[in-house]
DNA sequence: TAAGGGAACTAAACAGTGTTCAGTTTGTTA
DNA sequence: TAACAAACTGAACACTGTTTAGTTCCCTTA
């Protein structure tokens, strides 16, 4: 039945038109513009609409937080063609930095909103989540194999590296770093080089 | 006149009766559950007269925000006590970790809460913040002076010690964290101890 | 002591929110 | 063509923060 498969695309492209308005009102307008009449409005259509599509507005947000994860994981994988595993490890920690910082929404998406912990477990955003973090971990492995950093357990050391970038961009941010803008690339350059000279075997 | 000096206390415990209210609501029920009208409910006045004592709702939370820095400074000072000045660090640093996991909403407002930098600027908040990063980088400062630790600048010090708990407890009150329970706190001391024993000299 | 004035307080309303539901239109099937 | 189901919407509900007009009460002054 080919009607079927039309109904299926068309309900799907229907979905992906209410996340794209949603996401485009999240990034440009802010998460307190990103209600359901506005979705509506911008799409045209009646709010009541978007109720056949999506459970409620969590659900909606639920899945712009995968479509950041999305994002992340693409840019992350652009360093796995560094093929010394320790260069690899220091530059994706410096790339971690700067997409987040290049893409402050996305990234608070993905690590500071609230989310309940039932609807993560029951996502595709695990699976991105623990891709992207086996990634790392990998690295890590290798680096461990070539006995080039202070760990010797692959999960304690993509934690260890993971935390460090983590931290630096939360607090940025989230402006609880009182330094002035002209000083933090520098500020960053620093914190970064010395944990990995720390951290270098 | 001594009327005067009494409607001055009377109105700041009203103001102290209305946070009080709202940082119960905020520690039972969670931020959607303070409300204007709840508060309201909840020390018998109509919702208008809580715009008597405050601009708006923001100004609740950012007074919420400040308790919250009052209570985490009080429980940095403890440290203090500790002389050997790389031992302080240690210990300030697990029980950072200790406070933010037995208050995570407390450090939330702290920290993860949106609040705009404008009325942060103007507030006491700064103060304390500055007051509770100036302790940490007099104790990276002694460790220096005992050339105990791998950094030279106190700033930059402090700093990366600050990024390194603050990474940890944020990644584990929004629960990005995929470990099991019983072993988050194995993984903690995990964490502190390798990266301390990186950044020691 | 009486009157005036100002501070304290509130009921009711406004504009916005997420969400639901009865009812209408549209497209497909028998 | 008639029947049915899917798609869509207007209008409502219960909630939100906030404002305003109006009332009550206490203090100051004559």
């Amino acid at each position: 039945m080919g009607i079927v498969d039309r109904k299926d695309r068309e309900r799907e492209s229907m979905k992906s038109l209410m996340l794209e308005a949603a996401m485009e009102l999240y990034l440009s307008k802010g998460i307190e513009n990103v209600t359901i009449r506005n979705i509506a409005d911008k799409i045209e259509f009646s709010p009541a609409t978007i109720y056949l599509y999506f459970k409620d507005k969590d659900e909606i947000f639920f899945h712009l937080y995968n479509l950041a994860f999305g994002k992340f994981y693409q840019a992350q994988l652009r360093d796995e063609s560094i093929v010394d595993p320790w260069e690899r490890l220091q530059k994706s920690g410096m790339h971690y930095i700067e997409w987040a910082l290049a893409n402050p929404k996305l990234y608070d998406l993905m690590f500071i909103l609230e989310i309940p912990m039932d609807v993560i477990a029951e996502s595709s955003c695990v699976d991105i989540g623990i891709n992207s973090y086996n990634l790392l971990k990998k690295t890590v492995a290798e680096c461990i194999g070539r006995d080039s950093i202070k760990v010797s357990d692959p999960d304690l050391g993509a934690m260890i590296f993971w935390n460090y970038v983590h931290g630096i961009v939360s607090l940025l941010i989230k402006k609880r770093v009182l330094y002035p803008a002209e000083h933090v690339s520098r500020l960053i350059d620093a914190m970064l080089a010395t944990f990995y000279s720390a951290m270098q075997k």
